[in-house]
DNA sequence: CCGTAAACTTATCGATGTTAGGTTAGGTGT
DNA sequence: ACACCTAACCTAACATCGATAAGTTTACGG
């Protein structure tokens, strides 16, 4: 119980300080690194605070709070994902073409970051999100509408991508008319459950994934072709 | 720092003392409640007690941690789960008819359980099947293989009746042949996608929910016809 | 050289899951 | 009726969690 008054300094060994920018961003890849590997979870404050060489308090000169961490994160693994998405102009000779591509790439880039697609999209917390609020399900009890507007931006953005390449579709007679949005629920329920799947369930399967995705994707555009 | 030696009941007010089997059964009934309500996280081993009128300690007898009931009540998710794909047999007579009615009747129930869904399905801990392991994914730490499996066991038997389902309907010429667990494989990922999406993005839709899953088998069913 | 703001720390709070060890009630045997 | 034993439950505590308040140190512009 000493008061503490004149512990001095108790050495600890020169620790370097980092200007603002620089110190957000290691924190901001420590975190991930966590995440990814200990989940989000497990991956407390103190510990990132230890793998960045700080102490935990630091972090919240940085970030609001732990969901901050994950947000900014998320934020990132978005911008990769509409990356992935965009492709490139000359396969716009190929629509059809094009649009698999898209989908192909959605998958891959989801099992590329396992963790990160969990985070987002498959979050127990999943405040990204709204989460429903009809038929008796209560929205998550701290979710200002702002915000989470502001969370589901991005995600919006890569459901459009994939919306409007459809409708091109569509518009170019080499798909059926008749219901281009529920034609897109479709391919993304398709894709997003490929990818939610084979990382909760592992790959136990049979079918191979690069096969398993080709399969679902001609039956769909089979499916949706003129008839 | 009294020894305590001499306290005398405390008036805790008669409490009921109830036999194991029913103190389990209203432990795991009030703990279904909470998760359901508040979320796996929110829902603490000391709001669970209080509100099955015991203390935390108490439901240790009965369960050996809290993922211990997440467990058993995940146990009676499945049974419903399957109960709900188990068509009369008279659908016979429409295989096709069937298939349609036993996708429909997966997404329904996951709907109509939502959260048991996300708890069993879309936990981010998601202890129930076994995360992968390839592609540089560390599997879950304290994740004893005899232990996944059998958590595992139902889901698989959940996907072994959609699987049988396909390949009569294959047996019978109704659909094409060349790749049966393939075909599975596409239905389960869109059932799943299509709950999964519902229950964490809300219905921001476009596409109503039925109107979305009718559009959703048909385009699959269509695709998997024989040409 | 000095002050001031940024960068970081110590100390602490309330809450979490879990454990160790005690206490009481309800039934059984005699 | 009494002793006993175990199932059922409790108290107290631990380690750790996210987060806050208030202090301390470093770096840099004047």
């Amino acid at each position: 119980m000493v008061t503490g008054k004149s512990r001095r300094a108790a050495k600890p060994g020169k620790r370097t300080r980092l200007p603002a920018a620089e110190r957000r961003a290691q924190i901001l890849a420590v975190a991930r690194d966590l995440f990814v590997t200990q989940g989000f979870e497990q991956a407390s404050m103190r510990r990132i605070a230890d793998a960045a060489g700080i102490t935990p308090t630091a972090i919240y000169d940085h970030f609001a709070d732990k969901e901050a961490l994950l947000t900014a994160i998320a934020a990132e693994f978005f911008d990769g994902l509409v990356a992935a998405m965009t492709v490139p102009a000359d396969a716009a000779t190929d629509p059809l073409g094009m649009l698999r591509q898209l989908m192909m790439n959605y998958v891959r880039y989801g099992l590329a970051h396992p963790n990160e697609y969990r985070l987002v999209f498959m979050n127990s917390l999943s405040r990204f999100v709204p989460t429903l609020g009809h038929r008796g399900l209560p929205c998550q009890p701290g979710a200002a509408p702002d915000d989470v507007a502001q969370k589901t931006a991005k995600a919006m953005q890569t459901f459009g991508i994939l919306q409007s390449g459809i409708e091109r579709l569509v518009a170019a007679g080499l798909l059926r008319g008749d219901d281009p949005e529920g034609f897109a629920d479709s391919v993304w329920a398709m894709g997003h459950g490929i990818v939610s799947l084979v990382i909760t369930k592992g790959d136990r399967n049979f079918t191979p994934i690069n096969r398993w995705l080709d399969t679902s994707i001609t039956l769909l555009f089979d499916g949706m072709r003129p008839r």
